[in-house]
DNA sequence: TTCGCCTGTGAAAATCCTGTGAACGCAGGC
DNA sequence: GCCTGCGTTCACAGGATTTTCACAGGCGAA
């Protein structure tokens, strides 16, 4: 599964011989990559959207666990790799437990390091790849990745940026039940607060704007302790025939549904 | 949610001191774990069902290259470790790129094994979340994980969270008894107060609900002063047919019952 | 068979979860 | 600066779910 995507890395490190090397290989790669003198909170990281994190600990310093700890849990789509000095036994199994994807001990080979960073991020990316991807159509309503927006036949449903990644994450994963936690890590890009209702807010406007264009129709559909699962269903007439799947989920369509995700 | 699950892990090496003290180490975790002596069919890889692969490459000999290449490419969701003596940055670097999750030299200390193990399935395991989740068939029930849900063809049982958790928990032991603090412990997360009666609270609704959607099975078998047994069994007539074998589950679930728990 | 436990059951009580409306803060545009 | 749109946070209400209880029926051992 060589799937070459470009990777964006962000290199907390201050040797700048070994830097200097991995940055123009790196380069070289076409991946994105960024080089930070220090620490930087989580919520920046965050907002770098990155695939993975090379650290060195020795600039960390004393927080270095904690702060490791901290980024592990906030962003646990994120790759971090630790490349540091001497280290024992007993301090990688800590890094490791604590959330490290991998550990390596320098000096080290930039070859190697790329390799290893590229192991780490081989898994999903977040979506966003495929932009000019067919629009995905579902009920009466058509979803168009290339605008950001909703439509029922030429009326749009007016969302916002956060309103359409919900929504479009919903409808890719069509028929399956997402947890809020879940829901929340895609589209906000971090883990959530215990007790943030976000999601469930982001849920009744998604459902308002829908039963304005598109009233009889449900899409949204709440798993009580769970979560929510996307699936367009006519309230028209006694048929219920009109969920997108016949029956609950007829076999095929849990094959087909997650296709983008399988493959790999 | 089960975020520390028991992994599944199969060893090929033949440096029988390593795999000793490292078994010894898995089970004291509760690993479920395989030693293999020499390069298995990745056919057979899949039957067992595995979360990560130990390797030494000296087992493999000269087709090691070639046995990984297959087994990343037909196992995309397995974690695959090499623990091999010497080797160069070049070769790791043509591991890792091969789809090699990790590299670990000899001799290396089995505590790092593990946790680099740990690592490389919880990594697997949040890429694959919800999408591989074949659903579970036993009896004329189909358990389907990503959907929180269990279906009698095409009509669900309507089982909350919870109750599905234990069905799920009862059904991925089928054949063995689970003692009320087990299942307690596994389904709830915490340990059971002395007294608590929700395990047979929950058994009861999850039998109605059963009994509503499939008459003619019995499922759940109560085993006195023990606890609770999962096997689904046709009470129609002859009996004998009954236990669900023609399902999908079978053998390798039964050798590898989880022993972990039994003991508690 | 009798006597302690254990388990099955039904229903009340306690908790937790989701829907909803509205206030708040922030940033960009005028 | 002021206004407007957007995302976040709060508090409350109505339900759904889980826990707790008390009692009845079973099971096994003496």
């Amino acid at each position: 599964m060589n799937s070459q995507q470009t990777i964006r890395l962000a290199v907390i490190d201050d040797d700048s011989g070994f830097v200097t090397v991995l940055s123009k290989r790196t380069e070289g790669a076409g991946w994105q990559q960024r080089v930070l003198s220090g620490a930087i909170p989580p919520e920046e990281l965050v907002a770098m959207k990155l695939n993975a994190l090379l650290v060195d600990l020795a600039v960390l310093g004393d927080e270095a666990w904690d702060y490791l700890g901290r980024v592990c849990e906030m962003l646990p789509d994120l790759g971090v790799i630790v490349c540091t000095g001497r280290s024992t036994v007993a301090q990688r199994v800590r890094g490791l437990r604590l959330g490290v994807d991998d550990w390596i001990g320098k000096p080290c080979h930039p070859e190697e390091a790329m390799a290893r960073i590229e192991a780490v991020s081989r898994r999903r990316r977040r979506s966003r790849a495929e932009v000019d991807s067919s629009p995905l159509v579902v009920g009466e309503l058509q979803i168009r990745a290339d605008q950001f927006q909703a439509f029922v036949g030429t009326g749009s449903l007016d969302l916002t940026r956060r309103e359409f990644e919900l929504l479009q994450l919903l409808a890719d994963a069509k028929g399956q039940v997402l947890e809020r936690e879940a829901i929340y890590q895609r589209v906000w890009g971090y883990a959530m607060a215990h007790g943030d209702r976000s999601v469930d807010v982001f849920i009744r406007k998604l459902r308002q704007k829908l039963e304005k264009r598109s009233p009889g129709w449900r899409y949204i559909h709440t798993h009580f302790g769970v979560g929510y699962r996307f699936d367009p269903e006519s309230t028209a007439r006694g048929g219920a025939g009109a969920t997108s799947e016949g029956a609950i989920a007829s076999d095929d369509d849990s094959q087909v549904v997650h296709s983008s995700f399988t493959v790999a």
